[in-house]
DNA sequence: CACAGCTTGTGAAAACCTTCACAATACTAG
DNA sequence: CTAGTATTGTGAAGGTTTTCACAAGCTGTG
């Protein structure tokens, strides 16, 4: 099934997931794509056509059984069983990211740490031990490790990233604002708040 | 000045930006639309198009100055002069950020940090203390704050939110992973990090 | 069972964004 | 000053995404 679709409909399906869950906590059964639409802040026929992509989820005249959607959405965003995740650099945004809930609760489970200074090394986080960046390849290997997050210093990002996908990582949570070189095969997702608070700036700017 | 252009189109804005900054303190003082396009994982005719929407930037047959179109994104994006930040909520994600020095280096000063721990408020962190967010409105005129980033659990944020609009907050940096009901004039960008390892196993799974 | 009332799924149209291609123009060398 | 080379700025073309609008089909009622 190689559809093609963008990532801005990929997003928009990952938003529907988590508005299905708010619907499922609260008791809700049903939902039109009306619904669905304007607590995801979006448009009827665009939920139905990103839905269209994959499959015909609803009952005309009747909507979405929030349950059964949400089964289909976790299946096509790749959610059907837990990730398991590395998490290189274990500083600031490290230690944040590691003490967050909202992953393992989403099927996102850290099972590895890493740094490379020798004053963390072997420290505690929690059940976890805080491993030498050296034994990356032999740990992501060992516990079948697929995602890496990487919260490391600029300087070192390029190097860890090397290891990281030398080791058979396949998908990458990049912190440090630079663009990384990846080989074919491996997908990677930057995460840039100074570009985020610029284009907040801009807007705000743009109102004068 | 009202220009129609795309979110994604000021995010590469921002990241030439970036791209001009290394160039500079690699000594360059000229740059091409096709060496600006490669460093910035874009195309020549993209970074054309783009620039061309605010005016002519750049010399026939030579390229950029690669210190005068910086100053140009500079002014595009809104950042001819500091803009003034409160963080509300100084827990795990708080710190982290607060500690961050990318922000400064770009312009963004986190001129006072919120809390409503107890254990918290008036605490010192660096040269801040972190105030009782019941003092919100009142610091927040006294130092002519715009913009907020919030980082306080899913729960407060609405009202939080609330009462940043209320004290005159034009823009916000949003963590907390639901939407945001906001006054005309004031703007959100929302960072959803699990909405971002989604797209990244939708891409992984989509493999096989 | 027939009918009224909804809501989906989807082609077609519209809007939006990116790429192409080239005239205009600047700089350099001779 | 001219010729040659490089690179911009921009209409037009091509491609993608969103919106529109409606036939098809489900549900519930009498
Ligand atoms: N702190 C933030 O709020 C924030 C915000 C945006 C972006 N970032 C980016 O995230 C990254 C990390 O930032 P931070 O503030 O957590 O920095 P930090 O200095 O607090 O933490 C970085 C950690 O990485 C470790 N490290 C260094 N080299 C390493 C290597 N080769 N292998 C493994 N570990 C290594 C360090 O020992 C340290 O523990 C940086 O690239 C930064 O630009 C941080
Ligand atoms: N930690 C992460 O890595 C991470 C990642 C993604 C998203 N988030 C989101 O960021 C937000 C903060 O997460 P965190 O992990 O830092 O949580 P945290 O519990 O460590 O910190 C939240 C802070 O907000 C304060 N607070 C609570 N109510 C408040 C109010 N009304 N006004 C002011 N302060 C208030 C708390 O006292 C606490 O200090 C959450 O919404 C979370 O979902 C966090």
């Amino acid at each position: 099934m190689s559809k093609k679709i963008s990532e801005s409909a990929v997003r928009r399906l990952s938003l529907y997931l988590r508005t299905l869950e708010e619907l499922d906590r609260a008791g809700h059964e049903a939902v039109s794509s009306e619904q669905l639409a304007a607590r995801s802040a979006t448009t009827a026929a665009q939920v139905r056509k990103d839905l269209s992509v994959f499959g015909s989820f609803g009952k005309r005249g009747f909507g979405y059984t929030v349950e059964e959607l949400g089964r289909a959405l976790r299946g096509i965003l790749g959610l059907t069983q837990p990730w398991r995740v590395a998490l290189i650099g274990a500083g600031r945004i490290g230690s944040a990211l590691f003490e967050y809930t909202g992953f393992a609760r989403r099927g996102f489970q850290i099972v590895a740490v890493f740094d490379s200074d020798p004053a963390k090394i072997g420290r505690k986080w929690g059940d976890s031990i805080i491993h030498d960046v050296a034994k990356l390849e032999r740990v992501v290997s060992d516990k079948d490790i697929q995602i890496a997050i990487l919260a490391v210093p600029v300087e070192a990002v390029q190097g860890v990233m090397d290891q990281a996908s030398r080791a058979g990582v396949r998908g990458v949570l990049n912190f440090a604002p630079v663009r990384l070189k990846v080989p074919e095969g491996v997908t990677v997702k930057d995460v840039n708040l100074v570009i985020d608070l610029e284009s907040l700036t801009f807007a705000l700017s743009q109102g004068f």
